[in-house]
DNA sequence: GTGCTTGTTGGCCA
DNA sequence: GTGGCCAACAAGCA
């Protein structure tokens, strides 16, 4: 389920054991979601420190790794959490499972990073300084600095790509995963087979607006409990015969930019 | 057994 | 060099 709001909400979750000394780190060394990772350098890093703060920018989420909360960090751990991966605070004592690849143990509780399909990643990076990946992110979609002329150099650049496929490209849309893309794009009426740099100026706006509202939303509205409102059309996509919330059209559900999709035959005509 | 899955990457080709 | 497409990665489920 990893997409902006997910990755936030899962940051939210180890944020109660911030600030509390990591005694002991058990990790599966060779699993894959290691790769390109010192295991043995992230052990060290973390065992006798505390993670001091996070943060999450899209799907990457960072651990800022120092002595105590009031230490300079020495270490930065990034989080991504590829298709299914998961964060789990357990009490202590609570033994991690099969799919459990690290699991930081404090006094009070067991901080765990859970992954069945080995997709997601653990990197870590040493020094005081917040690593490049981290600093050199794109422009947070909820912030002032997507602007509409950011969307429209981009849309133009991938002009003849479909706008499904462009809104998954990290690196203008960060966050923005295979249902927020399906949301956008409804709440837009906009058909996802449309080629990025067909668009009018009016429906450019609209789209602007669109990818605004459905990442601040997400934020507000899936954060008490999980669940997504019925006038979504997140909760009717994934059924069989699952009908269009707006109009009570059939839902359309084929494979566009390589991935599944759905959408409205008559809210998003092409 | 088959075919599907909320993500990313590298290789191929125009 | 850039843009666009697709298979591969892994594990579980229907």
């Amino acid at each position: 389920m990893p997409e902006l709001a997910e990755v936030e909400l899962s940051r939210r979750i180890w944020e109660p054991a911030l600030g509390a000394r990591i005694e002991r780190v058990s990790l599966h060394e060779r699993c894959r979601v290691f790769r390109g990772t010192d295991v043995a350098r992230l052990r060290s890093a973390l065992e006798g420190s505390v993670l001091k703060e996070s943060a999450a920018h899209g799907k990457q989420m960072i651990f800022a790794i120092a002595a105590s909360r009031r230490k300079t960090p020495h270490a930065w751990m990034g989080i991504h959490l590829g298709m299914e991966g998961s964060l789990h605070l357990l009490e202590r004592g609570a033994e991690p499972g099969k799919h459990d690849h690290l699991a930081l143990h404090g006094r009070g509780q067991t901080l765990i990073f859970r992954d069945i399909r080995h997709f997601g990643r653990v990197i870590l990076h040493e020094g005081a300084e917040a690593p490049s990946w981290w600093r050199d992110l794109p422009p947070v979609l909820t912030g002032t600095l997507f602007t509409r002329s950011l969307l429209e150099e981009f849309l133009t650049r991938r002009k003849r790509a479909p706008l499904k496929a462009v809104l998954l490209m990290q690196e203008r849309f960060p966050g923005v995963g295979n249902w927020m893309a399906d949301e956008i794009l409804w709440r837009a009426r906009l058909h996802p087979r449309r080629a990025a740099g067909s668009l009018s100026n009016a429906q450019q706006q609209t789209l602007w607006r669109e990818v605004r509202h459905v990442c601040r939303d997400s934020l507000r509205k899936i954060a008490p409990d999980w669940s997504y409102p019925d006038t979504w059309l997140f909760p009717h996509r994934w059924k069989d015969g699952g009908d269009c919330p707006r109009c009570g059209m059939g839902l359309t559900r084929e494979t566009v930019g390589g991935r599944t999709t759905c959408w409205c035959p008559r809210c998003q005509a092409h």
